[in-house]
DNA sequence: GCGAGTGCTTAATGTAGGTTAAGAAAAATA
DNA sequence: TATTTTTCTTAACCTACATTAAGCACTCGC
């Protein structure tokens, strides 16, 4: 794809995620879109490390983000979230208070990004208001997903929770490490292997 | 308290609360106000029902209420949150989608409440956009604390969880039963019994 | 192409927390 | 106050998942 039609294929994609919840002009668009940065990262990168505040927040054109915590130890990996195409992410309690975080975000498989600091983010929610009803909507929809994994997490056993996990992450499966979806569903790599093992000689 | 004072506290408390994060006039402050209902609940009052449209959110201004859901085959419940003075709560999924909810909330402690409709609320980022900061700034901070307890209940065993449990909610301690704390920290009634009395004993 | 790390699987053993059941205590309702 | 219902506790037994440890299969840097 020549690199013209490929700019604006992110330009139209992160307009569009934006079009879903308000309506934008011309010139709002022009001004949200200079309040981006657009990268490209190789897997492995980290975008974030414990310790750090995290200045901006991420659209991912194309790739997979993680965004993961280690637990007091720092023996366990908990997996907080995958981003893929057309979602957002960041660490948000750092990001929302501007202070250091624990925890880390890292390119899992080669990535595209659409790069946004909270200080762009704030300055665009004085000039185009409709923006913070944007993110308040955004908000609503991560704490309403956030609470169901919450209850799933309780209510559900390890095998239903990766039935879930496949419905609503139907690419990442197969595009990243198995230890990965382990730490997201809540259990060890060792049980998840076991755990798949079962499910495909049940069929 | 004559009832004047105690109108008084209540529109203050609603206010203040407001306050934390966007700062109204006082013509804002009083179309923000006559955009609720102020009304009391004895203890087992169910204000939602799995089933229902959750039409309205609430300000607690005294007393304890409780948001919940049962598993699928309705033996368990799992508490989602609890609020106390000062406090909001709402089905989340279904007063923002204003689609039937799977969830309950009722009444734990004798309550009074602000109750304000999705319609009014609506109305009001409408009529005074600084609410739609305010809501957003509330979603982010419940998405947060959402997160949190998510990698809490991952990452750290039941005793661990009650301790955070009990640092977060001082009060609501006492003033539930038991069983409800256990389905907030996803454990049986009878397992925590057993985790107390243990933790008793080490004392 | 080679070596060092990383990820996956398997299996034996361990444990946090669940289930069932029954009685005692407390609280709601009459 | 009496009666019913709900809540709390205890104890025996059960299970989903964790831990440890080992071997094999990758993939990535050199």
């Amino acid at each position: 794809m020549p690199i013209n039609n490929t700019i604006i294929f992110i330009v139209e994609l992160l307009l569009k995620n934006v079009a879903k919840h308000v309506q934008l002009n011309k010139e709002e668009e022009q001004i949200l879109l200079d309040s981006f940065v657009l990268t490209r990262h190789p897997a492995r990168t980290k975008l974030l490390k414990s310790g750090e505040v995290c200045i901006n927040s991420f659209f991912v054109v194309s790739g997979i983000l993680r965004n993961y915590c280690l637990d007091d130890n720092q023996a366990n990996e908990h997996t907080i979230n995958f981003a893929t195409t057309d979602w957002w992410i960041a660490d948000m309690y750092s990001f929302l208070s501007q202070k250091p975080g624990n925890s880390y975000i890292e390119v899992v498989e080669d990535a595209i990004i659409m790069t946004q600091s909270r200080e762009q983010q704030l300055a665009i929610f004085e000039r185009i208001p409709k923006m913070e009803r944007f993110f308040r909507i955004l908000m609503e929809r991560s704490l309403i997903a956030n609470q169901q994994r919450l209850i799933d997490n309780m209510a559900l056993s390890a095998e239903e929770r990766y039935k879930r996990f496949c419905q609503r992450f139907p690419t990442i499966k197969y595009n990243v490490p198995q230890k990965q979806i382990a730490s997201y569903l809540g259990v060890t790599p060792e049980f998840f292997s076991k755990m798949k093992k079962k499910l495909l000689m049940e069929k």
